[in-house]
DNA sequence: GTAGTAAGTTCAGTCATTGAACTTAAGGTG
DNA sequence: CACCTTAAGTTCAATGACTGAACTTACTAC
């Protein structure tokens, strides 16, 4: 799919990786950990782990030889994906958290203060807001799946 | 699941909600051009409007009657989604566009620049990064599944 | 009255996911 | 030495989700 949105779903487009890359931001990165804290079945598990690796998102790190055992950690690449996760979190807790109140909280260790994850315009720095966007066509862009009549939209009109 | 992430992914947890909202974001609202555009079969695009629009993210407008035409259409909380959609797609720009470059750009037509999304943290203003970002149990914290390792975690040390 | 359009529904086949049991390679206990 | 435990998986049957293609309904235009 040409579209960046469909090229970031490739890699945590299903229900289970966006929650793996939470909970190994978290510190939890241990398969049966894992296992233990989502709830998700074991053989899928490795399968996302295996996904995700492959998508260098994660990497795969002994934590101890005989017997061997393994750890899963955030690369770079996953690192980045964290504050797109907590966009979506705090979206969460505005709309559908439960009545007791978020069950976690965010510290930023910069600021020292509780974060509500604000995504801005790195132009002017303001709050975005969906009817203040516009979109353009991109250099790479043209017809494909998930922009088929998209295309159309964007060159054709102004 | 307790996690606000959880109930953030029981909305638009599955491969095709986050880009059928794009879409409709981008005015793209009928269901036959969501199938042309998008390339999802029909009946479970049906599904996903359905359920879209129980959990109030999108609605049903007609736009025409006899015979009776349907579009759909973002509502508040819909549109609120949009900024961590595109803090995802940044992502994917970042770390997955194509050779050519980015398919879309978008306009903040309240500055007029071109957007880079950017996550921040709301007291500081500063980009977060997920090093500097600490997790404490919030108000509602408890132990279920998507925090059962967690809520040990959080609670316990410090 | 024949063709076309928009918004679906129906259905067979395939693919993904779940849940439970099993495996492998160790270490520790009596 | 035999047995139990732990971590990190693998295997397998059953269920559920998704795909693709054909069909339906209610109308308009020619």
């Amino acid at each position: 799919m040409r579209c960046s949105l469909g090229r970031a779903l490739d890699v945590i487009g299903d229900w289970w990786s966006p929650l793996i890359i939470r909970d190994l931001f978290l510190g939890i990165g241990r398969f049966d950990e894992l296992v233990e804290d989502l709830g998700i079945s074991r053989n899928l598990l490795t399968r996302r782990l295996n996904l995700l690796a492959e998508a260098g998102v994660i990497e795969r790190q002994a934590y101890q030889l005989r017997p061997r055992r393994w750890e899963y950690r955030l690369t770079a690449k996953g690192r980045d994906l964290v504050p797109a996760l907590l966009a979506l979190t705090e979206w969460g807790n505005r709309w559908a958290a439960p009545e007791e109140g978020p069950p976690m909280l965010f510290v930023h260790t910069g600021c020292g203060g509780p974060v509500t994850p604000t995504v801005v315009c790195s132009e002017c720095g303001r709050p975005l807001q969906a009817d203040e966007i516009r979109a353009v066509a991109g250099p790479g862009g043209a017809a494909g799946p998930g922009t088929r009549v998209l295309a159309r939209r964007l060159t054709l009109p102004h």
